[in-house]
Formats: C-alpha cells, structure tokens, sequence
DNA sequence: CACGATGCTTGAA
DNA sequence: TTCAAGCATCGTG
C-alpha cells in the first residue's frame, strides 16, 4: 500500500452540497454530501482539506450543471470497489457525453450477459458521480431506471448534456 | 441466503 | 396491443 495522502473539498452546487476526494493518482469521489459514504471515507481516510492536484474540477462542475461547459476529462483512481464494480465502472467512462447505454448492454461488454442486474447493483454504487457517468444508464426499453441519488436528478444531468431519448 | 438502478415471457383486459 | 406480475440470473454483504 501506498502511503497516499488524499485532499478533499465541498463545494456548493445548484443540486446541492457536493464532497470531492482526490489524491495524486486522480479523483476518487463525486458525490453528494449528504451520501452515508461520506462520512466513513472522512474517518478513515482523514483528507486534507483542499485539493491539490486537480482543483480545476470545482469550477468545471459548476460550469457544466449551468450548461456553459463540458466535462473535462480527469484521471479517476478507483480507491474502493470489487473486480467486478471497478469494470462496469470502467464501461461506464466510455459512453460519450449526451449518449447513453444500457445495462444489459453493459453487461454484455464485460462479457457476462447474464449479469444484468448484477450491474444494476454495480452501477449503483459507483462513487465518482457525473464524471463516471451512472446517469447515461438507462433500462433496454427507454426508462430512465434507478439512481442513487434520486431519479430526478438523473433526469437532470441527462437534461443539462441534451441527451436524446428515443422517440 | 436474500436482496437489487433488469429483462423476458405470459396472460388478462 | 398494453401492462403488470412472475421468474430467470448473478455479484454482494
């Protein structure tokens, strides 16, 4: 193990209260404040308040939500996860910016189509929020799905990157 | 062992 | 043809 210190801020977003953690590898967490896994990554990681390394994220996060800019693409360091999580998640970095893909679809890119909803699961717990793009998931048939952080703000972010839907 | 951010199939309107 | 319920299936805790 790497003796890695981990720097983290929040920062005030028109969604709410938003907890980013990086190191020098990359980001490690987007989320929301108010996420339970907030508060165990504080405790034990201890972070140093203030980013370091990639500080320009702040700005892009509030730029993008006022649709005046797009997603910068920063390295991300994966600090949790199982084999299994960290590839779906992995999947999810490769879908562009105002398409989407589906879960079986993913599921069928890791090579295992019978996962599905093993990926549901997957996606659900990615801890980098926007930046690995969960919300550009949608069910086979057009629905929007599930969203850890609540539906509507799924809606949301596909509304802010002009997401076709079918129809 | 019992759940899911799914997807197919089936059967009743 | 539409829709809801049932169930197959698989990685986690």
């Amino acid at each position: 193990m790497l003796n890695q210190s981990f720097y983290f801020e929040e920062i005030n977003t028109k969604i709410g209260n938003i907890f980013i953690l990086e190191n020098q590898k990359g980001i490690c967490v987007v989320s929301p404040l108010k996420d339970k896994r907030v508060k165990k990554i504080k405790i034990e990681l201890n972070p140093i308040q203030g980013l370091v390394y990639y500080k320009k994220i702040k700005l892009n996060i509030i730029r993008f939500l006022d649709q005046k800019e797009k997603l910068f693409k920063f390295p991300i360091d994966f600090i949790y996860g199982t084999n299994f999580q960290i590839s779906v998640w992995k999947q999810l970095i490769k879908i562009p910016y105002g398409s989407f893909s589906t879960y079986s679809s993913i599921a069928s890119k890791i090579k295992n189509m019978n996962a599905i909803r093993a990926v549901g699961n997957a996606v659900g717990k990615n801890p980098v929020m926007i930046f690995v793009p969960c919300h550009r998931v949608l069910t086979k048939s057009g629905n929007l799905g599930g969203y850890a952080w609540g539906v509507s703000l799924k809606k949301k972010l596909l509304d802010i990157e002009n997401t076709k839907r079918d129809g």
